[in-house]
DNA sequence: CACATTGTACTAGTAGATTAGTACAATGTC
DNA sequence: GACATTGTACTAATCTACTAGTACAATGTG
């Protein structure tokens, strides 16, 4: 049975980039989502269709799924598929705390081992966030 | 010939954190500026010193001294030691605002694929910065 | 139920990061 | 100049992240 074979949006990888493969298709699917291009219910490719069009092995795709469904970005139900999320990020408020604690005392721990005042951070991140354009990860 | 044996602060590792034991001496050492208890110009321990302190291998240390170094954080001299840097971090400002601009933009998105908004960012940063104390010596 | 389609589990290979072992080079002190 | 003290260079062992190979399990469809 063909279904729609054509995936809702294109995937790529930049090789040399160092960045995993992994990590590159949860960024794009984060992005496609930011701005619009990928909606709650929609279908990804499957984890197989993805591994072709992409030249990679289906445990890699695999993972970057199962790691967006840890994080309530997609839901996977086997048989059927992965789908972005219904529901909002579900976090309850002390795990959510804890992770928005750990990820800006890293962003802090790093700023200021270069140097950078609290000020410089608070201006930068009014700025940058007003691009909303959500690009690159490390 | 024994000169001053005791280290400027207290160095300590936790080998069940899975940080690298070079980093956690990097961070110590920030952490120690950002506070005011290592002040420009003071000797850090030499790396044997902090090696036999630590029960790590000399080099480990080396390497620790060396990203500061690269980093403008410390000055290296052979023969002499490790001293605290006296001159401000020297970054020229283009430089300074692409670092800058890299490591928000990539807590921006980490910060974001977890659905935390600008306001959330920006509050946590100043109530963080507290704690951490960044250095405000412009 | 039969079979295709979907995600998953398990293992192994590869590459890079981290640390240690050992020896060397540069500098300071007398 | 002799020698101790300092950082450094080079190699190897070890560990972990990442990816692939292969086979399996769960679900949907007729």
């Amino acid at each position: 049975m063909v279904s729609d074979s054509s995936s809702p949006i294109e995937f790529s990888l930049d090789v040399k980039s160092g960045v995993p493969y992994y990590k590159q298709i949860i960024l794009q699917v984060e992005m496609a989502i930011a701005d619009g291009r990928l909606t709650k219910g929609t279908k990804l490719p499957t984890v197989r269709a993805l591994a072709v069009d992409l030249s990679i092995n289906p445990n890699t795709v695999a993972r970057a799924y199962g790691e967006m469904e840890i994080r309530n970005i997609v839901v996977t139900q086997q048989g059927s598929g992965t789908f972005i999320s219904d529901k909002e990020i579900s976090l309850d408020a002390v795990e959510r705390e804890r992770i928005l604690t750990e990820i800006t005392r890293s962003y802090i721990s790093k700023a200021s081992s270069y140097g950078f005042t609290l000020e410089e951070l608070i201006r930068h991140i009014g700025e940058l966030g007003c691009e909303v354009a959500l690009k690159e990860d490390t």
